[in-house]
DNA sequence: ATTTTATTTTAGACTAATCTAAATATTATT
DNA sequence: AATAATATTTAGATTAGTCTAAAATAAAAT
C-alpha cells in the first residue's frame, strides 16, 4: 500500500497536529521531525499529494486529507499497541520501546493488529499515556491538564507525558514519576517558571518548567 | 547492519543448503527462490561477496562464509520464533503466519528477540516442525525420518512439514494431519508412489508422493 | 517600501535494488 | 569435438528516497 518512508511522513504529519489538528505544518518542522533536509521533505509532499494524502500548496505547509488522517491514524494505532505489547508482556521499561515500535509499525497485516488488540484486552492507552486508536481511528478522549495549568494545593495523577526521549523518561524514573503517580503542587516559582511539587506524599521536589510541561495529569 | 534485502538472500541460500550444507546455491535456483531475475541474483551475489558473507566465484554458484551462515541462522531464529508467537499467543492458523513473519524477521532488536524468546519460553521447534536455532544459532537435531521412507505397518507421529504454502497445511487439516498426529503406513503403491496411510487410528486415506515427502515423521 | 534574512523549492546527482536485452560461459547432445 | 541448449553475467535503464548547491519566495527589519 504505501512505503515505511511514506508512512513515517503521514505520521510525523499527524503527531505535530494532534493538539490542533487545523494548523498547517512547515516544511522546516517536519524536516527537523524526520530528520531529513528540507529538499527531501519538499519531494516526498509531491508524491503525498500525488496520492492525496495530503493537500500541499507551494510554501504554503501542508495538511492531511481524510485519507491521510485515517493512514496516519492507523500507523499510530499500530506504534501504540506495540508498545503496549512490549511494556506489558515482554517487560521493556517505558523508554526502551519507542525505536522498536517504530520499526513494528510497518508491519503489514491487519490480521496482525487486531489480533494482538484483542490478545491485550483492546488498551486504551499506550505506556506513555497515549491514546490508542481503535480499528476505525476513534481515540479515547482524554481530558488530561498539563501539570503547568495546575494551582497551588491542587492534586492529581499522572496520566501521560508528551515528550518521549529516554532522556527524559529516565530522569521521571529518578525522580520517581510514574504513570498513576499523585503529585501535588506546593509552589509555582515565577521567575523560572519551575514548580516544587510533591510526589506521592513522600518527596517534594523542584522540577523545570520544561519538564512540567511534559507531563499530563489526570484526577 | 544488513538491508532486508540482503538478510532474505542470505535465509534464501541457508534454506536451499539447509539439508546439504556443502553444496552451491546456483543462481537460477536462488532467483526462483527470491522471484527476482537472474541478473538481480548476480548483482546482489557481488555485493554479498564484497561482505565476506559468501563465497562465490562466477558461474560456480555460491556458498554462505561462517560470518553468512551465522546471519542467516539469525534471520531463520527471528522468523521462527515469531511464527511461534502467532500461532501459540495469538491463535493464527499455521498456514496463515508465514507471510507475517517474513516481515517481523527483520525488525531490528537483540532485545526484541531475546525478550521474546523467554516470554515463550526457549520453544525448540515452530508451528511446522522446523528447529529454532538458539542465540548461538545451535539448532536442536531432530532425528526425523521422511513419511515416504517407512515400511508397511510402520508407525510414527507427524514432527514437521517441508513444504510450508497455504495450499498445501489447509490439504493437511482437511486429512486432519497435524503436528503430532500418529500416522501408520498400511501399504506403498509401486505405480504412483503414492502411499495409503492410516490417520489417527480412524480414516484410512491415499496420499501422493508428492504429499508424503512433505512430511517428516518422528516415534 | 526596500532591503535583509529565513524558508522553501528546483536542479542535478547518488545509491540500492530491480529490470530487459545482449553477450558470454558452461553443459549436454549429436 | 563441434554444435545446440541452457545458465549466467554484463550493460544500460528505472524508481524511491535521499543529498548539496543554487534559485525563488515569503517574512522580518530597517
Amino acid at each position: 500500500m504505501f512505503s515505511p518512508t511514506e508512512e513515517n511522513y503521514l505520521k510525523a504529519i499527524y503527531l505535530l497536529t494532534e493538539k490542533d489538528s487545523a494548523r498547517a505544518v512547515a516544511t522546516n518542522e517536519l524536516s527537523a521531525q524526520m530528520n531529513t533536509r528540507a529538499a527531501s521533505v519538499t519531494d516526498m509532499l509531491k508524491r503525498l499529494a500525488d496520492k492525496r494524502l495530503i493537500h500541499y500548496k507551494k510554501y504554503k505547509g501542508v495538511m492531511l486529507t481524510t485519507s491521510g488522517k485515517s493512514q496516519a491514524l492507523a500507523i499510530v494505532r499500530k506504534h501504540r499497541l506495540w508498545e503496549y505489547f512490549l511494556v506489558e508482556k515482554l517487560k521493556f521499561q517505558w523508554d526502551e520501546v519507542h525505536a522498536v515500535a517504530e520499526e513494528l509499525e510497518h508491519v503489514k497485516s491487519e490480521a496482525l493488529i487486531d489480533k494482538l488488540d484483542s490478545y491485550l484486552n483492546n488498551p486504551k492507552f499506550d505506556p506513555h499515556g497515549d491514546p490508542i486508536p481503535d480499528r476505525l481511528g476513534k481515540l479515547s478522549a482524554s481530558g488530561f491538564k498539563n501539570l503547568t495549568s495546575l494551582k497551588v494545593n491542587e492534586k492529581g495523577k499522572v496520566a501521560a507525558v508528551i515528550e518521549q526521549q529516554p532522556a527524559f523518561l529516565k530522569h521521571l524514573d529518578k525522580l520517581h514519576i510514574h504513570m498513576s503517580t499523585p503529585l501535588k503542587v506546593i509552589e509555582h516559582i515565577a521567575f523560572d517558571k519551575s514548580m516544587t511539587i510533591s510526589i506521592n506524599q513522600t518527596a517534594t521536589v523542584n522540577i523545570s518548567h520544561e519538564v512540567a510541561k511534559n507531563i499530563l495529569i489526570t484526577k
